[in-house]
DNA sequence: GTTAATAGTGATTCACTATTCACATTATAG
DNA sequence: CTATAATGTGAATAGTGAATCACTATTAAC
């Protein structure tokens, strides 16, 4: 039967929203035109009203992506100001993000969207390094009110701050979800904050 | 020209050489039976009487990794027996491997290797456990010895452990080895030390 | 040197995927 | 109501990569 005739933006969202939950259940690799259509409810042909094709697609994801990650922080600045209750939030929210939104480690790890296509890796190193310039600021901010103990390396800090969640985020997704991404993340933080924290 | 004919034992090595390299430079996606082919020098048919298709190709490359790891580990065990110093070795050991082994990091992130491959998902899982599992084994004795603090999550403590050194190899992969892994290593173990050691 | 086993080759098949296009249908502005 | 722009469809095309096969060349054992 023929597909209801819908907005191009409304299928665009559809479209980003389909191509999220491939990635989350089968992975990067299986991400096809035509899956990503089917899901939709729509022909492969279809898509093309839509995008001009899988690489606007896959630029669509990534933005949709750092939207995510972006509006996590916000949230968390907004809430507080004390350094490390602000780091301990992203810590946290991050974690639930990760565990509801699989497909975001699938996109930052697979190099199926890097290899021979240098602006989307560009893309890709852009959104990890904002992630972590934030992170540092925090930490200098920290060092400066005298939460944070001012000998800690502010970068291999903030670098260590992300080994909190990503190495948890390969674990749950090589062990089926079997491994409590957030659990850990509630034990490593009293972990983490005796390294930088100020007694 | 015809290659020149060569023992099966020696092609098996060559071939996975030949991947690994293909999958250090252009990613796991691009690993292709003609692409290794090429390289090693012979035609992509060739290929099959060495091993029997890509799946037993990408074992062989696992079981490689693994020896890689382990003799990473075993190395270090037989150098010295004080816990901190073991985990400082493995820790400065594993990032200069990743570093030179660039392949590495891809095999273990990419989702490519797993999906609709259970078996291959449990080998590259019983890989990164195990590896964790020995991490946990030297923390143990830390503690039981006394140079580690006795109330130290032990299980989050080794996924951190391993998180000094991941997030490295995923930010050096995206900003084309502008990220510079065993610095980080050396400015993050101090760090990791002030968290878990007894002062 | 002959022979059997081993390794290499090119052609080909098969399945899969992205993309294009001519045409059909639907929504909506006027 | 109707014109038209937007969206949907199926068929066709082209590219890719894994795998098979009949055949050839080389090696090593006897």
């Amino acid at each position: 039967m023929r597909a209801k005739k819908t907005a191009s933006h409304i299928r665009q969202e559809q479209i980003v929203e389909a191509a999220l939950d491939i990635i989350a259940t089968e992975g990067l690799h299986a991400l096809s035109i035509a899956g990503i259509a089917k899901r939709v409810g729509i022909v492969s042909s279809a898509l093309y009203r839509h995008y001009n094709g899988k690489e606007e697609v896959l630029d669509a994801v990534l933005v949709f992506i750092r939207k995510r990650l972006m509006s996590n922080v916000d949230h968390v600045v907004k809430e507080t100001r004390d350094p490390l209750q602000r780091l301990k939030r992203i810590l946290m929210r991050h974690a639930r993000m990760l565990d509801e939104n699989r497909a975001i480690p699938h996109v930052v790890f697979s190099d199926w969207i890097y290899t021979g296509h240098p602006e989307r890796k560009a893309k890709v190193a852009d959104i990890i390094t904002g992630y972590l310039g934030i992170i540092r600021e925090i930490i200098k901010e920290g060092k400066n009110d005298g939460t944070i103990r001012p000998d800690t390396d502010t970068e291999a800090a903030s670098v260590m701050f992300l080994g909190m969640i990503l190495p948890a985020a390969v674990l749950s997704n090589v062990s089926e979800g079997r491994f409590d991404m957030v659990k850990h993340a509630e034990n490593a933080w009293p972990i983490f904050v005796r390294c930088i924290a100020k007694i």
